[in-house]
Parts: structure tokens; sequence; C-alpha cells
DNA sequence: ATACACAGTTAGCCATTGCTAACCATGGTA
DNA sequence: TACCATGGTTAGCAATGGCTAACTGTGTAT
């Protein structure tokens, strides 16, 4: 099963949701993304049949370890994306806004050079 | 019209055709992007319909005013992404694909930020 | 009990954008 | 003349991924 960009947006969410709320269910993720009720439901069973999350019999849903490691990877290059246009002067809604965009994107080696970068700067 | 990302790449595509050709038909553009014929022969019908683009009778392609600058910006940006990315040591086949995807989806902004940190950088 | 609100699902539409199959038109060559 | 290569078009399929309309189920409030 394949997991596309949507995919991944919406397993994404479900990680930063889950930092500040304990109980998630569909409805959260598309208040989130702006989504509205079938598209979540449509995605969630998709992610759900990909083994990506599992959805409880109330509707809460957690992340496997599977979708867990995709979900932190990203959010991961989200971060440092965004923290990397910041510091060079963009301001944080348009950082953000670009970095959930390149974060589908850009490669793995592209990614690491760029990460490695911005922490050696930081530390200076 | 709108130009959505597809019509954006064969702008870019037809410019970067025309810095080592000076006639450039439909063919030309699919054996450079990888497409088949009917696949560019809509793309290039909407890009038409679009007035990004002129096509004469023997089936010549140029770009417009419209397209033309389109084009140069978005070749612009992958010149500059692909430039920043190698000197971070990503491989250049690596460093294209990449900025060939990361120039359709970042703004204004942020590609301003990172041109003038790159170009600064390279001064030095 | 009836009614309403809330969460979720199902069915089905639409756009973008690639593809294959099959066709047309033009031009060169046996 | 007959054939074939080349370039382009038309028709229609498929995948991704939004959407609306309309339904189900459950729980709360009048």
């Amino acid at each position: 099963m394949a997991l596309y960009e949507s995919g991944q947006m919406y397993l994404e969410a479900i990680h930063v949701l889950s930092q500040s709320k304990d109980k998630i269910r569909a409805i959260d993720v598309g208040a989130y993304l702006g989504y509205t009720k079938p598209s979540v439901s449509r995605a969630i069973g998709l992610l759900k049949a990909g083994e990506y999350i599992t959805v409880d019999g109330e509707g809460y849903i957690t992340l496997n370890p599977k979708g867990k490691e995709i979900a932190e990877q990203l959010y991961e290059r989200h971060t440092i994306l965004t923290g990397v246009l910041v510091s060079l002067g963009v301001d944080e809604e348009t950082a953000t806004e670009d970095a959930c965009r390149i974060e589908h994107v850009i490669s793995d080696q592209s990614f690491a050079a760029i990460k490695k970068q911005y922490l050696n700067n930081k530390k200076q």
C-alpha cells in the first residue's frame, strides 16, 4: 500500500495534534487541516487499511509505529525547514507554509545537507 | 486561465530547449520531459489557449512575453536552488531533481531570502 | 417521546495530468 | 503509385484527492 503526499499530511497532522490532545478523532484532523468530513473519512480509512494508524471503537486515532515514524520524520523536516527559512528572514507564516510543501518533495540527501548546515550555524 | 504546476514545467522546458535549439516542436518538449505525444499535445493546446505560447503553422513553438516571464522566473529558481543544494554537498543529479520540485512550491519571499543568502555567500 | 446536534460514512462529482489506442496529414522513397 | 516514417490530434482511461448531498447512529435536551 503506497502512501501519497496527502496521506503523509494526515499522519503529520495526527502527530502534531497528539502533542496537545490525547484523544484525537477524525473531526479534529479535519479541523486542523481545513478539510471536510468525507475527505478525512476516506483518508483515515486508507491509513487504517495501510496499518499506519489504529482507530478504536470510539473513533479515537493513534499512530502505529509505522505511521509514527513517517509522521515524526515529516515533522522534523517541517521544523527544520521552517527554522531555516525564518533564520533567513522569512516571516513565520510563510516559512511554515513553504516548509509544509517542501517537506513532501525534498530528498533525504538534500534535507540532511540542509539540516547539517542549519545546526552548525545555530551552534555558533 | 489558470496555470498549474504541469503547465509551468512545459514552459520551463520550452525555455531551456530554446537555449540550444531555435526551432522547437511539441515532440522535442515531450522528449525532454519524458512525456508522450498526446500528453504534450494537450498541454501545448492549453498553453496556447492561455496565450502563454504561440505555435506557428509548422508547429514551431515560441514563448509569448507572458509565458517567457514565467519560464525565466522558474528557470532562475531552478538554477539558484540547484546551486544552493550543490554548495551544501548534494550531488548534481539529486540537487536538480529537488530544485525541480521545490521551484514550483516555494513562495517568492522564501526564494528571495534563499537567493540573497546564496549570492552573498558566493561573493566571499 | 421527540427533536436536535454531532461524528462518521457512502455515493458520486470534479479537476489535474499522466497514459494507451487509434487516427490524420505530410513528405520521402522503393 | 504504394508504402512507411514522422508529427500531431482525438477519444477515452486511471490515479490522486479535494468537494457536496444525503444517510446512519448516538447521545442530550425539551
